[in-house]
RNA sequence: GCCGCUUUAGCUCAGUUGGUUAGAGCAACUGUUUUGUAAACAGUAGGUCCUCGGUUCGAGUCCGAGAAGCGGCUCCA
């Protein structure tokens, strides 16, 4: 089956699955019914009643006699004048809305209309006047298709969850309940996606974010405000170690700023206008200053720039900072690691000259490919544009010109890409990295951005070659994000299974009696000497050593629950042959006393 | 913030139509056991059944409000 023909089998479930609310709640109304990666949905609005997952066996039995009824999807078509009659007529007001939509602009994408165009008069440009609705038995909906042959051929699917959804996605709007589904064209395929999500399940970071003791919220701390323990600031520390070592390599010097910070930074950078009501305040009892938690970095950077007169020999300036901001994020958005209230970025800025952008661009971007590789995830790349709204600041050529390098940088550097609208951040476009995890999902970590506002509205400045005054280009980057994101991210990637030079315990000691604790000690000792230098310089060995009254087989079970990548058994026999039994994911093998600390290196 | 679901021991979970003193496994603690490749044995302790209010002779169980977690929507500098 190829994409058309899964296609079609999915919108066509969507359709039989509207059908099937409709036998069952003959007031349902319905709104729009689109495929989805996966899958499909619909959204729906039964009046007075609560669709639950409870419904789905119900709803899908009613599926199942549509299919087995294979009735033909019978397209016809209607002037859209008849089409709002019949909508009227079959007391289905969303499609009404839609087709009034369809007949003044001729879209029914709600991003496509703007705020005057949405459900007032707008002119007839684009009008649309003849509709299409498809037929399979006792349902008729108006759609574009295309849809498979008959109700017979749709494959396996399954029923999923049902959600809230603001009717065309606005928040002003009522509320939808949203049936989600999932479809493939053979049941195997569908099993195979299940399993997924259940391999998902078991790798959620949340989870194993409990299981390996990493971190811990409390509700006496506030929601979205992790703390991490002692194993999990290891990871944090050892993940920031790397992303710093990779661009002071390149140059960038690390700088340090404050947490709270007045007002009148933010209100010149222009984030207070765009941003203040996501701004936690502080108050202060001695100044009549207004603070905030800093929500990002890049103001305190330029202040430090603006510090001191900078030459354009001086040029690039690159400062890099690891420093948690503070986001009054809305409660329904927080959840896990991955959307927090405190994220600490590794974040850098380098202040250039125009004819440096390039150079600068291309080595943030190896930079990022340099890390993913070690983490071992596939990245592409997303080019950030503006679009036509007014939601921009800055010049309309300078985003062109802006837009245009970034692209030459990307296909310069070989990583694959795509180019979206609207994704840009106020201040100017940008690269978004999209990183692949070990089970095919795509997140976004790492980011490179174009800013031409904020040196403007700083008035930041440096002395070109002729003596005069001229204006720097500033770029954002984070090459993993959020520390907190990148973690929930990389703790599902391994599953908990971290690498050597990032696992919180490295290598744990077993002993099957008290006899070899000399022996043990001696280990100890070379052990606490060795230092790794791959990928991470400089990194000290993390070990413990398990000498409970426990049998062995028990000190094995807990090892690899807590999923310690080295375990050392250390026996009488091993003792008397002056080695240790290094169990590791690969295998089991002796290793030589001696050849401890070159075995572990070389790992 | 909005819609829906969930909340019982440190963890994972049982708990019938509302009915005596709320259970299990693991973890913890104590004792015995000194153990060779994924759970030795026995015992002890551990509860604001998320919180507040209501209905009832009686609430873990029913109702209301709130909190937190989860799935989405919206948003994401």
């Amino acid at each position: 089956m190829d994409e058309s023909q899964l296609y079609a089998m999915r919108h066509s479930l969507a359709h039989i699955m509207a059908q099937a609310v409709q036998r069952l709640w003959s007031e349902a109304k319905f709104g729009v019914g689109p495929v989805v990666e996966n899958g499909f949905y619909y959204d729906i609005d039964v009046p007075g009643v609560k669709i639950s997952e409870d419904d789905f066996l119900k709803i899908e039995a009613e599926m199942k006699k549509v299919i087995e009824a294979n009735y033909r999807f019978e397209r016809s078509e209607k002037t859209t004048d008849e089409g709002i009659k019949w909508a009227e007529d079959a007391k289905q007001p969303y499609k009404v809305e839609l087709l009034n939509d369809l007949k003044r602009a001729g879209t029914t994408v709600a991003k496509d209309l703007n705020k005057d165009e949405m459900g007032t008069i707008a002119d007839g440009d684009a009008a649309v006047d003849k509709v299409s609705f498809y037929t399979d038995g006792d349902f008729t909906d108006l759609c574009r298709g295309p849809h498979a042959e008959s109700t017979g051929k749709v494959g396996a699917f399954k029923l999923m969850r049902v959600a809230g959804a603001y009717w065309r996605g606005k928040e002003t709007n009522p509320q939808m309940q949203r049936l989600y589904g999932v479809a493939f064209a053979t049941q195997e395929e569908l099993d195979t996606y299940s399993k997924m999500l259940e391999e998902a399940k078991a790798r959620d970071h949340r989870k194993l974010g409990k299981e390996l003791d990493l971190y811990t919220t409390s509700t006496l701390v506030g929601v979205g405000l992790p703390m991490f323990t002692p194993r999990g600031t290891i990871l944090r520390e050892k993940a920031a170690g790397i992303s710093n070592q990779l661009r002071k390599s390149r140059g960038f010097e690390m700088v340090w700023t404050p947490n709270i910070t007045k007002k009148d930074l933010y209100e010149k950078s222009g984030h207070w206008a765009k941003f203040g009501d996501e701004l936690f305040l502080v108050k202060s009892q001695e100044t009549s200053d207004e603070m905030a938690l800093k929500p990002m970095n890049c103001p305190h950077h330029t202040q430090i720039y603006a510090s001191k007169p900078r030459s354009y020999r001086d040029m690039p300036v690159r400062f890099l900072e690891t420093t948690t901001d503070y986001r009054d994020e809305k409660t329904g958005e927080l959840g896990g690691l991955n959307r927090v209230r405190s994220l600490t970025q590794d974040d850098s800025h380098v202040f250039c000259r125009k004819d440096q952008i390039a150079d600068e661009v291309n080595g943030l971007l190896e930079c990022a490919k340099e890390l993913y590789g070690i983490l071992g995830m596939k990245l592409r790349v997303r080019l950030s544009y503006r679009d036509d709204t007014d939601a921009y600041l800055g010049e309309q050529a300078l985003w062109g010109s802006a837009q245009a390098q970034l692209k030459e940088a990307v296909t310069k550097s070989g990583l694959e890409y795509f180019e979206q609208d609207g994704e840009a951040a106020f201040y100017g476009p940008k690269i978004d990295f999209m990183a692949t995890d070990a089970i095919g999902r795509e997140h976004q970590l790492a980011t490179v951005q174009i800013d031409f506002v904020q040196p403007q509205r700083f008035g930041l400045e440096y002395i070109d070659e002729q003596g005069s005054v001229a204006q720097p280009i500033m770029l954002h980057s984070a090459t993993l994000g959020s520390l907190e994101r990148f973690l929930s991210v990389y703790i599902e990637h391994t599953g908990g299974w971290f690498p050597l030079w990032i696992a919180p315990e490295q290598v744990r000691i077993l002993t099957i009696n008290d006899s070899v604790n000399d022996y043990v000690e001696e280990i100890t000792t070379i052990l606490s000497e060795v230092v790794l230098m791959k990928p991470l310089k400089y990194n000290e060995l993390r070990f413990t050593t398990d000498d409970r009254n426990e049998s062995l087989g028990k000190k094995i079970r807990e090892a690899t629950a807590w999923k310690i990548p080295v375990q050392f058994i250390v026996g009488p026999k091993d003792k008397e042959a002056r080695e240790v039994s290094v169990r590791t994911q690969s295998g089991e093998q002796k290793v030589a006393f001696d050849q401890l600390a070159e075995y572990l290196k070389a790992l």
